[in-house]
RNA sequence: GGAGGGAUGACAGAGCGGCCGAAUGUACCGGUCUUGAAAACCGGCGUGGGCUUGCCCACCGUGGGUUCAAAUCCCACUCCCUCCGCCA
């Protein structure tokens, strides 16, 4: 959620940043209109309150005082007001959920460095790497064996079966068999392990609350992309940056505990309905994946640090697996909701000549916070919201494409790096 | 799923229609005393909102209701505890 009291003081500035994600002026002032409505009217409802409480008070004072009369007379003028008052103050609410409405489904403001653009296309490359890049090699070749899809050569292995997958659970369902199985169970193990110094692992509920949901930005807004289990009441997490963001939703941390660095590995659920038809060959895109998930609460001033902390270590990570990837700055049309500033890195997978999304790393400022009410207390005594930060570290489904089709040898056996060997083993090979 | 008990400030815990934003204790902050510390004593000490910055309003699990007036009474819900049932 943004800052109503930014709005107030510097509607212009509020309004240049969100024209570039395309919200309307028209749409700022609405907010603006209902936030000065809204104080009028609370003005007037908690102005008659008083009055209520002190005649109440007074009436009190006139039983004690043996003086029924007065007590009478009092208690009728209250009355009278004490409805003027219900109606001022329904009306109040009625402007206040108005505001919440509108307000919650208002974007973040975008940092200055996020670049102009409508969609992904205007997405901006601001760095490359693959192996042996450092020593001066160029961009890797790829062999024939290696331009191989994954859903063919996976599901020749009997590693990968996506037929099975939707029989039991509808298209774009995966089901891994036997060491394909064993290979994400590793890339689980293996991230988890890298990130286990500073960061808390944490194994939460994947079926999360309205208000849990509410608190990332995910809803409203993005509801359809949900999957509900309604009955309940509760939600699929799309990604563990839900629950984490809400651990400790409502309370106030010392200054001392931040940064709060939290890692989980958890199943994600996507529902996927504005992407009929887009990139969903074998695994590219599924309602179901595992994603291991870097989050934290920090001040404003570590954001940046911490920003690049959850960067290099989805890196490091593609970097140990030895997969070329590429780092995009996310450009306005592109950005999420929630987010300020979005770094995401895509990894390329021969197979499919692809570059494939498995990391989004971003900086929501204290836009959750605000929703999650997630605040510290500083040095000085004062509170104020904490920054909310996460990225993947990895999404795996797509890793797992990428490894296997990179790791192809011609024998049509894939060798895969030797950081999984502990994994499997001591030999990483799936034949 | 059934029966009972509970939810109050950082924590413990009183209050059970009006003088209660809330006793008391602990913790915390400042001061006195002390060579220093501890103890003792004195003072302070929740959050949010509004505006005329001094005041007003809201908040005692959540939502509704009764009343001139609700932490306090009524209803519903959520969560926690105990017991029974069921289950991995």
């Amino acid at each position: 959620m943004i800052d109503l009291v930014q709005l107030r003081r510097e509607p212009d500035v509020v309004k240049a940043a969100l024209a570039r994600r395309g919200v309307s002026s028209a749409a700022v002032d609405e907010v603006i209109g209902l936030d000065v409505e809204h104080r009028r009217l609370l003005q007037e409802s908690e102005a008659i309150r008083g009055e209520v409480k002190e005649l109440s008070r007074q009436v009190g004072e006139a039983r004690r005082s043996n003086d029924a009369g007065r007590a009478e007379t009092l208690s009728a003028t209250s009355r009278t007001r004490g409805d003027a008052e219900r109606l001022a103050r329904e009306a109040t609410e009625s402007v206040a959920a108005q505001l919440r409405e509108r307000l919650l489904m208002m974007p973040n403001l975008p940092d200055p460095r996020v670049p102009e653009g409508r969609d992904e296309n205007d997405n901006v490359e601001v760095r490359r790497w693959w192996p042996g890049m450092d020593g001066g090699e160029p961009f890797p070749e790829y062999a024939d064996h290696q331009r191989v899809p994954h859903w063919e050569s996976a599901t020749a292995l009997g590693i990968l079966d996506m037929e099975t997958g939707a029989k039991l659970s509808g298209s774009m369902f995966a089901l891994y068999r036997g060491a394909g199985a064993r290979l994400l169970r590793a890339l689980s193990m293996f991230a988890l392990d890298r990130h286990s110094d500073g960061y808390e692992e944490i194994r939460p509920p994947t079926l999360a609350l309205t208000e849990t949901m509410m608190s990332t930005g995910h809803l409203p807004k993005s509801a359809d992309d949900m999957y509900a289990v309604e009955r309940d009441d509760l939600w699929a997490i799309p990604t563990g940056e839900v629950p984490l963001t809400s651990l400790r939703r409502g309370e106030i941390l010392s200054e001392s505990e931040l940064p709060f660095k939290l890692t989980a590995q958890t199943n994600c659920f996507r529902r996927e309905a504005g992407s009929a038809g887009k990139d969903t060959r074998g695994v590219l895109r599924l309602h179901e994946f595992e994603k291991v998930e870097l989050f934290a609460y920090c001040t404003p001033e570590q954001a940046d640090e911490v920003h690049a902390d959850i960067l290099s270590r989805a890196e490091g990570l593609l970097r140990e697996l030895g997969l070329p990837y590429r780092l995009l700055d996310l450009c306005t049309g592109d950005l999420g909701t929630a987010s300020a500033y979005t770094v995401d890195l895509e990894v390329y997978s021969p197979g499919v000549d692809k570059w494939l999304e498995v990391s989004s790393v971003s900086w929501f400022r204290d836009f959750q916070a605000r929703r999650a009410n997630v605040r510290y207390r500083r040095a000085d005594g004062s509170l104020a919201l904490v920054h909310t930060l996460n990225g993947s570290g990895l999404g795996w489904s797509r890793v797992w494409a990428a490894l296997i089709e990179t790791y192809r040898q011609a024998d049509g056996t894939i060798r895969l790096p030797a950081v999984l060997d502990p994994y499997f083993g001591g030999d990483a090979t799936i034949r």
